[in-house]
DNA sequence: GTAGGGTTAG
């Protein structure tokens, strides 16, 4: 009798059609009470009633009876559900305790079981002493595998997987798509994926779209979307996404109006991207129409984390506190969030505090909590504090600090002055020093005028990255201040020989939902004539309390002969006289831009405020500068 | 029957 119903389930395919499927108590009456456990079991199964089932489980092990590899896949699903990892082990030994291997499907639900518990290892072996594997078993390793960004591994059994002569399927390029390391493994998949003509599957086109995303080919990605004929709403999210990941959010935002009009409604991917691509923009007025559509997930925490970063972003710390304080869930990237959005908005001091808040509600911070700690208190010039929470990332949190902290940490000290300890900190560091570790440290030597270091330092930043332009510019700009105009002409030759041009200064402002970019002296703005009036009424309006435009910035620019007159029309001042004249008195005035603000802005933009008795926000790539009358809130150390 | 897609902080 145990031999008969151990066979039921365990028989190689060959010999099961020549047994019968009869449930066992029809056979033999006597047997009864066996079958009614095998009952037992497979009803505790499909009711997910995990206790009494591994109870079942046990008296039909006493008997050696197994169940159908359905049954025991069911409960399979139910321990994953459950997270139930000690009862799922239970449920292997028994399906492992028979005289026969089980059947592959069954042992890839098992596989697939250890892959969601991260038992890998465990996986690994199992996969080894399979006699024979099938597409299923094969993806699921792959896919384990990427999952765990271990790309190498993922594609080396996609290898073994073609010389073990089984065919890939859609499961399985959808999974290793995410594994390639470069846009040529990305190519070759794809020209596979052609010839067996799985391009039309809606999971295969999203991960493409997704992976030419990340490589920045967004015109591959558009492609595979434009192929696709029948509608389906996560292509559309994986586009909207592509379009924002790569810093396209004008493109993001007009598939989402497409999307819409296709039919498509909005669900939180698709406004987590839309409100990536605003935050992006640091389009506040459109963000906050997505925040509408955001109602309806209140309650859910990416996008409120999204929404977070958004108002951040752009530079509405009102709105980011009554969002934080209204989450119901906050995890450690909603704090991060926070963080380091007080800090970048120069609130460095309410960015500690919240730091302790986050202990006492027990989030742990990680390796990014503690990039915002160290840049609230670099931007605050609190050295004391930056050294006590450097040290604690490893003595407390365990967390070994990297590049970026410790370019926060030379930062912090550079900025003080002492330029001796931030270069012997560079030395200490255990990781290789990169351009992002001598960038701060060149910028505290322009603070200080330390020519000797700051040369040295731009040669290391210029021998890490010789494309970065802003460093041959300073250096440049190093070598005039001390009347070395040899050194001049050699850096901007090596500049025109690398070919390193200087990104012109741009700043955007948004009015009525409308994007206004403003170049350096640009007079292509259909109303250049009237800001142009704006400007000049504006400055003189200025000199009256003593603005005097400060040239000595003019050194920055490497076309800066005419002195007086370039600064005059910085984009960021045409955008400050723009925004004047077309918003309405009160709202605030809030101005992106590519490159740093230079200091004659700054002053301008704070007399402005004076002045006009208007609130300017002004984001540039690492900070944000709140002019509210006569002062920043960066308090003029940036 | 078992495996696959889109979203958040630097």
């Amino acid at each position: 009798m145990k031999a008969i119903s151990k066979l039921k389930w365990m028989m190689p395919p060959s010999l099961s059609r020549h047994f019968s499927h009869t449930p066992i108590a029809s056979r033999n009456v006597s047997n009864y009470s066996l079958s009614s456990l095998l009952d037992d079991f497979t009803r505790f199964c499909y009711q997910r009633d995990l206790p009494r089932a591994i109870r079942a489980m046990d008296a039909m092990q006493s008997h050696g009876l197994h169940a159908d590899a359905v049954t025991y896949s069911e409960l399979i699903k139910c321990c994953l559900s459950r997270r139930a990892v000690a009862e799922a082990k239970l449920v292997r030994n028994h399906i492992f305790s028979g005289g026969y291997y089980p059947k592959t499907f069954l042992v890839n639900t098992l596989l697939n079981m250890y892959v969601k518990f991260d038992l890998l290892e465990e996986a690994q072996a199992m996969f080894d002493q399979m006699p024979e594997r099938n597409v299923v078993s094969w993806t699921v390793m792959i896919s384990a595998y990427c999952k765990l960004k271990l790309n190498n591994k993922a594609l080396e059994f996609m290898i073994l997987m073609l010389r073990d002569g089984v065919r890939p399927n859609m499961f399985t390029y959808s999974s290793v798509l995410r594994a390639c390391d470069s846009l040529v493994n990305v190519r070759q998949l794809h020209c596979g994926i052609i010839k067996v003509g799985l391009d039309s599957d809606v999971f295969v086109r999203s991960a493409l779209i997704d992976i030419y995303a990340k490589w920045g080919e967004l015109r591959c990605a558009v492609s595979v979307f434009n192929e696709m004929v029948t509608g389906d709403f996560v292509v559309w999210n994986s586009i909207i996404g592509a379009f924002a990941q790569n810093n396209d959010g004008d493109g993001a935002l007009n598939l989402f109006k497409r999307m819409k009009r296709a039919g498509f409604e909005a669900n939180q991917p698709t406004l987590t991207s839309v409100l990536r691509a605003c935050t992006g923009l640091a389009l506040l007025e459109l963000g906050t129409q997505v925040h509408v559509h955001v109602l309806k997930y209140d309650r859910d925490l990416i996008l409120n984390n999204a929404l977070l970063d958004m108002y951040c972003k752009c530079g509405s710390l009102e709105d980011a506190k009554s969002l934080f304080n209204r989450m119901v869930e906050r995890d450690v990237i909603s704090w991060s969030t926070m963080i380091a959005g007080l800090a970048q908005n120069g609130y460095s001091r309410e960015a500690l505090e919240l730091f302790e808040s986050m202990k006492l509600s027990g989030t742990k911070p990680n390796y990014i909590t503690f990039l915002g700690i160290l840049f609230a208190c670099s931007h605050a010039g609190l050295l004391e504090d930056g050294w006590s929470h450097f040290r604690s990332m490893r003595n407390v949190y365990g967390i070994d600090p990297g590049r970026e902290h410790y370019g926060c940490m030379i930062d912090l000290l550079g900025r003080a002055g002492k330029l001796g300890e931030a270069l012997r900190l560079i030395e200490e560091m255990e990781c290789e020093p990169d351009a992002i570790t001598w960038r701060p440290l060149l910028d505290a030597c322009r603070i200080h005028r330390n020519m000797d270091v700051a040369e040295y330092a731009a040669k290391q930043v210029l021998n890490l990255d010789p494309e970065d332009a802003g460093t041959y510019i300073l250096l440049s700009n190093i070598y005039a201040n001390s009347q070395r105009w040899e050194d001049v002409a050699e850096v901007r030759k090596t500049m025109r020989e690398r070919g390193v041009r200087k990104e012109p200064g741009c700043s955007w402002i948004e009015v009525n939902k409308q994007i206004h970019a403003f170049i350096l002296g640009d007079s292509s703005h259909p109303q250049a004539v009237q800001i142009n009036r704006q400007l000049n009424l504006l400055i003189y309006k200025l000199r009256e309390v003593g603005y005097v435009p400060d040239t000595s910035f003019v050194l920055r620019d490497l076309e800066g002969e005419q002195k007086e007159d370039s600064i005059r029309y910085h984009s960021e001042k045409l955008a400050i006289a723009f925004g004047l004249m077309s918003l309405s008195r009160g709202k605030t005035i809030r101005i992106r831009k590519n490159l740093r603000i230079c200091g004659d802005c700054h002053i301008f933009a704070k007399l402005t405020a004076k002045v006009e008795h208007c609130t300017i926000v002004i984001r540039d790539p690492i900070r944000y500068h709140h002019f509210q009358d006569g002062i920043c809130s960066c308090g003029d150390y940036w």
